[in-house]
DNA sequence: CCTTGATAGTTGAGTATTCAACCTGGTGGT
DNA sequence: ACCACCAGGTTGAATACTCAACTATCAAGG
């Protein structure tokens, strides 16, 4: 099969979200390092657990939740830790699963970083994008989210099946 | 200054283009490393170069081009050439430049890895999202590069002011 | 020329991320 | 009870990225 190269407006598109993906993720990481010592991936976190009911979560819930590796989940909760941003407690439920909670400390420093954080997005993000463009965003990276997320064996090798 | 908090629209819009992001550089990276052992920060380098004139570029133009730091172009430039899809050529008109130079090798990696790159974007972006809402994408983050590239001291800086 | 200051690029140390191997505990079948 | 298998989570080594310091060259002014 003969590859459906991607047309001229397509290809801006493609290059465009890439190269502004690029730019704003680097802003905002470094907005949140330098006025607070948090990495983005690490604000999401906070902001996850401080909307969990008894702001905890189980690390699995959270990594699915900000679509992380188990693993990266356990790196980035341990440096938290460190930073007595969260604690860990064993489930008694399940003795395998292991709860992160959120610190009075991490939600004093997540309430502090927000507004800034906030800013940041808005001044990067949302307040550059025309709302209608904005809508038409969230209905785009919901499909592609969708499309990600679910049990997706890859999309690309069935695709190539030659049947 | 009280915050102005994002609204639930902006607020979808945000965490689903964060979530939608995550995933789908995920699987580009992987699609490309599991079938060609490029990364997608190294595919972009190799289509820069193959785009330019006499396939090469200066480190800073590489770096300008995909919105990476120069140290970062440095070290991937490194592994590249230990892979030998580029060479470095010392500039003859100015002492300090160093020219990135596609090889044959590396051309031919991109030729042979572009066409399942071209079917990851396809079938995790481009064909996903409605053409009317992928061109709103298109004009969201051409605005979000531009306000980000230009020389911008720092948006949220600059919008503290309490004058 | 010579100095000053900017620009191009590199380096290495510190940090973050990935990957595969691993351990443990739950689950279902026999 | 036992066994095989799966899920939750961790570990450490390999890899990638960031950051600040550094070298070398260029450009402008005296």
């Amino acid at each position: 099969m003969t590859t459906r190269w991607l047309d001229s407006d397509q290809q801006q598109a493609w290059r465009a979200y890439l190269v502004g993906t690029t730019l704003l993720m680097e802003r905002l990481d470094r907005d949140l390092r330098e006025n607070h010592d948090l990495s983005l991936p690490e604000y999401e976190i906070l902001v996850r657990l401080s909307e969990a009911p008894d702001r905890m979560l189980r690390m699995a819930e959270i990594a699915d939740s900000v679509k992380n590796s188990r693993s990266r989940i356990t790196h980035t909760i341990a440096r938290m830790e460190r930073d007595e941003l969260v604690e860990r407690r064993q489930c008694a439920a399940d003795g395998r699963g292991v709860f992160a909670i959120l610190t009075d400390k991490g939600y004093a420093k997540l309430v502090d970083a927000a507004p800034l954080h906030v800013e940041s997005v808005r001044a990067a993000l949302i307040d550059v994008i025309d709302p209608e463009d904005l809508q038409s965003v969230r209905r785009g990276f919901t499909a592609v989210a969708d499309g990600l997320s679910t049990g997706t064996p890859d999309p690309i090798l069935t695709r190539h099946r030659t049947d």
